[in-house]
DNA sequence: GCGAATATGTCAGCCCTGCTGGCGTTTTCG
DNA sequence: CGAAAACGCCAGCAGGGCTGACATATTCGC
């Protein structure tokens, strides 16, 4: 079989390929693999800056969401963080002990409803979630360059449109 | 923000907040942190709809990515793959071995240099990668509602420059 | 006040998918 | 022929998802 395969391959000296294998490739046309592949290519490289500078500090990405969102809302709960990441307790539970044992985040019993827990960067927790963002955000303003702000707004819609309606 | 503060004036009755708490929340300004999430949002609701899908196959997301672009280039190398996705050989013989075994790729000796495995999609694979597309295909036209040419051009080209620029 | 519901913590273990290092095979090529 | 390239595979490790079960403190409805 594969003998046989690699004899047609031959044949046509290069771009002959195994019937099975060819006949209608690409037929797949409605679909948009342009946009499907950058996006899996921005993103990857997106978290790329901010996971180099996590290694060496020991942490992973799920810190750095965890740190950037509590940064970015302080007073959250474990609940709304949970929320926001959409994963589960125990997910949380394990980078979130990390980051409180280490002095990143500092956790408050809820001044109204004494079981919650509000999350609070300490001073050090701040500076990581900025350093983490400020590569991420250069990384944007680069990809910005020379366009406008309606440009700009162009694709703020469009990544609100790539996620789901209910969303917070 | 205004939680914190709230908080903070309340903190005499309650385990009081450590100062290096919330003095300068929020100083960060030049950082872009809307985009930030709305990136992360967005590529987390994007590859939620093939997750699914590749859930009940038994396969993952490293699947995806191999099905994906072996039918997009049918008759790539495995380095050509290693390159594309920037991750080391074990990671990727582990589920190339699975798709190769499930029968949704094949690969053949290369015709020019024998030492070579050139990848293709079966016909199953081809139908894998499509199905695992064509949600995403959707998503993508649902955020282009409304947009011109133009507007999608810019999506494209903030895509491109997200990237890192050695790209393939 | 008491029991249910809520918010959280925690233990134990599983899976996927990255990683490193090392070794062996086939094939190409100088 | 021997080095180098392209690949396959084994073993082991880590991060970060997941489930299920169980313990705690606290709030709240009755």
């Amino acid at each position: 079989m594969t003998k046989a395969n690699e004899t047609v391959a031959r044949q046509a000296a290069e771009k002959r390929i195994p019937d099975a294998l060819h006949e209608d490739a690409m037929v797949c046309d409605g679909i948009d693999f342009e946009i499907i592949e950058a996006f899996f290519f921005a993103y990857r490289d997106f978290i790329s800056d901010p996971d180099a500078i996590l290694e060496s500090s020991g942490f992973g990405r799920a810190h750095h969401r965890v740190v950037h969102f509590v940064n970015r809302e302080p007073g959250m709960t474990v609940a709304d963080l949970l929320d926001t990441l959409k994963i589960t307790k125990q997910s949380l539970a394990r980078v979130l002990k990390q980051l409180v044992d280490s002095g990143y985040i500092q956790q408050v019993a809820g001044p109204e409803d004494r079981r919650q827990r509000k999350l609070y960067p300490t001073r050090s927790g701040r500076a990581l979630a900025l350093a983490l963002a400020e590569p991420q955000s250069r990384r944007i303003k680069r990809a910005f360059q020379g366009m406008s702000a309606d440009d700009r707004r162009v694709v703020t819609r469009f990544l609100s449109g790539m996620q789901n309606a209910g969303h917070d």
